[in-house]
DNA sequence: ACTTTTTTATGATCAGTGTTCAATATAGCG
DNA sequence: CGCTATATTGAACACTGATCATAAAAAAGT
């Protein structure tokens, strides 16, 4: 066969980008298959490096859709917080909330390692910096403002926080040592270093 | 062929782990392959599923044998510090040292997960258990009298959000958003929980 | 309208994987 | 020494990521 053009590049890139995410939800990353995906849009598995170039890249892409659907949810929580109320804490409830409602999809974010030479392409490196940024301005907000120019360092420290509480509640490590409320103690360790920095 | 006893049972396993563990430490749990260790060792593929039982069971065995060397290394390192020392601070210290010289290793841990309605088996909760138990110690020395008690719930906690950082850093997201000392990191968010429970 | 060129989609093909299991070779027992 | 229980094998199966000559369709040229 040749060229359809039953859709534009662009289309096949979003087909393709949409089904795989879903994909991905599914099965998660160890049983993801680009050929799978393929057979799904009822195109062939050629299209498919012809469109991505690699098993990575097709990866990377269904990370990156995961990335701008998280960085949504997240402004979209914020933006019901009323005036008054503690904006940092529902934005832990949201890192919890969206790796919970897309445990594969999220969990596949760091499944999938890049070779040690490799950098991320620019638009992944975006979104991660977009879903900082955002989180950046609440810790911001609640420093005391001679400190404020130690925001970002911080709250990559309190990313990662939050991020080693969630991992463990998911994979089932908290379960296994007794923790029934991850989400309490990320909180917790959250408040603990903001102490200082009032 | 048949049974050539060139091992008994207990050694063929070792064996198995002992080269399973150290191809994992080599291409990384995307690329290991049990055809690779059996062929590696002189023994079928066949051989390899009579002793471990599937691929997870192979490297859940690997995993533990992670678990045994990296409890191993956290002993070791605490046994070197001198009275008055911060044996906290060198636990942390150990935690990144381990995963840093045993990246894939390490990262298998993290990397494998079990379906979600199988419970790990025993010796690997043990192992775990085991890890956990000698940071509690650490943990509960630090702690004021008085609050001695919820020095297991700190304890897990502690290590999520040690877990947290180390991820961060080995996985290229610290690099990615321009942080060059996650141990420092660690340490600081750690004293930060401390704090309080003094 | 009819070539010619360029682009795009295909799927057979290759080398590899996890997994199964009938066939077979051996160790140890009677 | 023969027999049986057991350990070991590797071919077979169904899948995977990856490649690329082939063919089809669109676009450009005449």
């Amino acid at each position: 066969m040749g060229r359809r053009s039953d859709h534009s590049r662009a289309e096949l890139r979003e087909i393709i980008i949409s089904e795989g995410h879903r994909q991905m939800q599914e099965v998660g990353f160890a049983r993801f298959s680009a050929r799978e995906v393929a057979k799904r849009i009822g195109y062939s598995i050629g299209t498919v490096y012809n469109v991505f170039g690699s098993h990575d890249g097709l990866i990377l892409a269904i990370n990156g859709r995961t990335l701008e659907l998280w960085l949504g949810y997240l402004e979209a929580r914020l933006n019901l917080v009323e005036p008054g109320g503690d904006r940092l804490a529902r934005a832990i409830d949201a890192y919890f909330e969206f790796a919970i409602a897309n445990r594969h999809a999220w969990a596949a974010l760091y499944d999938f390692r890049l070779p040690n030479d490799v950098e991320p392409p620019d638009h992944y490196r975006e979104r991660v910096a977009a879903i900082v940024a955002a989180v950046e301005r609440e810790v911001a907000a609640v420093l005391a403002a001679p400190r404020k120019s130690e925001a970002l360092k911080l709250t990559r420290s309190l990313l990662a926080t939050v991020h080693g509480h969630c991992f463990f509640a998911l994979n089932g490590t908290f379960r296994m040592l007794g923790e029934t409320d991850p989400l309490a103690a990320a909180r917790a360790r959250v408040d603990d270093a903001l102490e200082g920095y009032r």
